[in-house]
DNA sequence: ATTTACAGGTCCGAAAACGGCGAGCAATTG
DNA sequence: CAATTGCTCGCCGTTTTCGGACCTGTAAAT
């Protein structure tokens, strides 16, 4: 069973979903390619949505650095090691996608990293906006380079564009 | 989760399954090919599966001629068509593959028929047993030829071989 | 009775396409 | 001179596509 639950945020609607145990989603738009959508149940109490949905608020507030939550992204082998990668880099700090690459040591996977970056299904828990090109511009964000501006702004990191 | 019980019967050991709502499985052999086979629980009390043992009974004492039970079978579309046209078939008839394939508005595609059949998840409740060659041979069968045979004679058909 | 040619769906492996990159190099700027 | 911009090209995991092989068949030809 899944079960989710939505929010505001300044950076527009969340979605967020659990399994009941972890936080195994987090979602800025109305994500498309889920299959057994039709079968979540919402439910902002289940598991960790409650402690996500308060340190979500702390963290817009800007009250709150860092998550405690239980987590759980399903992936592949590659994916998951850039996810875990991903929860090192601490707030108001950023890494090049080949920077991360090299600390998977994989130097030279600089591209495969931002798909699977892409491909993170927990967004700013997870915080794959805090990977940037190696020239310190944006290139790129799931939920739009806008939403990536803002966080990095947010939490005072120096960029390009 | 997944229930599953055994039962013995004529042709041998049956394994049956359920999701706890509906008959998702009815195997004669041990399957192989199943990935989460050790998470499965064993309760004959589960959902359909009491009604299932029942019905198989009657039907192999020769009291029974139709099942009645909620089925769920997993496949592709065109799987789906030739199941659902499975049970069709009546107690003591038979079709050939060309003739089902016909049904389903798909002739030429008896070959295919063939393997659909071959992947029918709940023998005997869903009657795979009963399509045989166009010239009256029996052909293949999932569990043996030889159970096929059985199952053919003891509903009086008529078969070559 | 056998052989032959042909049929359609599925599986599987190989190959190609696709990005939230990055380094290198030449052409522009100031 | 730098510093910046704008290419090209190689990188690598993932996804998609594609092509064969396989099979519970069938009808026509030997």
């Amino acid at each position: 069973m899944i079960y989710y639950t939505e929010c505001d945020s300044p950076i527009g609607k969340l979605l967020l979903h659990s399994d009941g145990t972890a936080l195994t989603g987090l979602y800025m738009d109305e994500p498309r390619d889920v299959p057994g959508r039709e079968t979540w149940v919402e439910d902002a109490t289940a598991g960790p949505l409650p402690a996500t949905l308060r340190q979500l608020l702390e963290y817009f507030e800007g009250s709150r650095r860092d998550f405690g939550l239980p987590l759980c992204a399903q992936g592949t082998a590659f994916q998951q090691r850039v996810w875990r990668s991903l929860l090192k880099i601490g707030f108001g700090e950023t890494w090049s996608y080949g920077e991360l690459a090299q600390r998977i040591d994989n130097p030279g996977a600089a591209r495969a990293v931002g798909l699977a970056n892409g491909a993170n299904p927990i967004s700013i828990v997870v915080p794959c906006h805090r990977v940037i090109g190696a020239n310190g511009t944006l290139t790129g964000y799931g939920g739009g380079i806008e939403r990536k501006r803002w966080l990095l702004t947010h939490e005072g990191c120096a960029f390009r564009g």
